[in-house]
RNA sequence: GUGGCCGUAGCUCAGUUCGGUAGAGCACCGGGUUGUGAUCCCGGCUGUCGCGGGUUCAAAUCCCGUCGGUCACCCCA
């Protein structure tokens, strides 16, 4: 048996790749027209941002971190997710002013794979650092939904929660661990130990969902800075014309989240995992990892989730492909120069094989049209032939470029 | 971490019940048409039957072990 991708990683190769890139560009667009401008944080951090970051108490920390140690014995980790490098860059660049950004790239979690849940996957992300205006949530919620419409996830539905703050959650956790107290009896063994650490996330157990049913939620104790906050997201969504329902039972599974929780959930056709996004405010993170404080919101889009649930590429992925005679080989390739210089998609194959050949090839790979440079180059003419309904004419060599526009 | 299903050609799989020469479709390559794809016809290539051991005259098939894949639970993207 020869040597395999490590479980729960995958090879995106052509033709899917093209959907990959596909949302990829999409992404990187969009969130430049938000005025996001790109970021680049490393793939590894040390332990600590994910341990202080993250919270010990959560799922990701306590199992899934791919955590090794450097020649140096220095603790590292392969980033679980996005935000927790990205706030420390920033405090680490001097947590000045307010920054957008924007960012791709993988992500690594220790877990056993399924569809649409891998070992190493891709999230696109962005985060608004420096202020704790509802506006800043407003924006970003509306630009993970545009962005999730516009690349075609079918049946997109945000849900929204409020965590509070400083203020108002400590009243909050004391209610719901009180009530929980009250009910030990009937909680699974996992949430009586997420009960000591963190009780909120006992409301995240799909095992107790049916116990916590009737909870309190985090929306009943908001004091009155966090409900005007809620209530300002609210509606600028409203006038955004973004969609949301009120999740009062989200808590989503990382610790550093107050006030706004949001997550994304698609209807992914073959897969169980619906969530296909999430995101919040984080405004005691910076805190966390011994920064400033630093009011923060973000969210971050599973990619491979969303390849899952939208349609493969169809569109041509070539916009020309040049075929040619024995005696025009140099000729051929001289055109393919021209044509890409002026941005064309253009290929041909690598070496001299028979027109039939070429032709399967350049069907093959998608091509909208084929040039066929012969012996009408003699008289500065090539063969112009569309593949979708074989039509074919003869034209001067100078007027392909404008032939292949008018397709 | 736990459970179900599955490992045979590049891909999807049949063949395993009841041991007897390793198969099909698709894909790929070539030809029909030495200047035309997608359709059609003809031909060709492709295998450590996941791996190791056992039983047997004989194992893809039966037995034991092992590795891998996949789906699902938990949780998340």
């Amino acid at each position: 048996m020869s040597l395999r991708a490590p479980k729960g990683t995958d090879d995106i190769l052509p033709p899917h790749s093209r959907v990959w890139r596909r949302l990829l560009s999409t992404w990187e667009s969009m969130a430049e027209a938000y005025g996001y401008d790109l970021i680049m944080v490393p793939f590894f951090e040390s332990t600590e941002v994910f341990n202080r970051g993250v919270g010990e108490s959560t799922e990701v920390v306590q199992k899934q971190m791919y955590t090794f140690e450097d020649k140096k014995g220095r603790s590292l980790t392969l980033r679980p997710e996005g935000t927790a490098g990205v706030v420390r860059a920033f405090i680490q660049a001097g947590a000045q002013g307010v920054m957008k950004v924007a960012y791709s790239g993988a992500m690594f979690r220790y877990e056993q794979p399924q569809a649409g849940r891998r070992r190493q996957f891709y999230q696109v992300g962005l985060e608004y650092l420096g202020t704790d205006a509802a506006d800043a949530d407003a924006e970003v919620i509306e630009l993970g939904y545009r962005y999730l419409t516009a690349t075609g996830v079918p049946d997109v539905t945000v849900q929204l929660n409020s965590l509070g703050d400083d203020e108002c959650r400590p009243t909050y956790i004391e209610a719901l661990r009180a009530w929980l107290e009250e009910r030990r009896g009937l909680l699974c063994q996992d949430s009586l130990r997420t009960l000591e650490m963190n009780p909120m996330r006992v409301l995240d157990c799909k095992v107790c969902a049916g116990v916590v049913a009737d909870a309190p939620s985090p929306i009943d104790y908001l004091c009155e800075a966090c409900q005007t906050h809620l209530s300002e997201v609210r509606s600028r969504l409203d006038s955004a014309g973004v969609p949301y329902r009120l999740a009062p039972r989200l808590v989503r599974g990382l610790d550093y989240y107050t006030r706004t929780a949001f997550e994304y959930v698609g209807s992914a056709l073959d897969a169980a995992q619906t969530a296909v996004g999430g995101g919040g405010r984080y405004d005691g993170l910076a805190e966390l990892l011994g920064g400033p404080p630093v009011p923060g919101v973000g969210l971050a889009l599973g990619v491979d989730r969303i390849a899952l649930s939208v349609p493969d590429a169809v569109d041509p992925a070539l916009d020309v492909f040049v075929v040619n005679t024995d005696r025009y080989r140099a000729e051929a390739r001289a055109l393919l120069s021209t044509l890409r210089a002026t941005g064309i998609r253009s290929d041909g194959l690598p070496d001299q094989r028979s027109l039939k050949a070429q032709f399967k090839a350049a069907d093959r790979r998608g091509a909208v049209a084929v040039i066929v440079v012969g012996d009408e180059w003699e008289s500065g003419q090539v063969v112009a032939k569309r593949l979708d309904d074989g039509s074919q004419v003869v034209i001067g060599s100078e007027e392909i470029v404008t032939w292949l526009k008018s397709l």
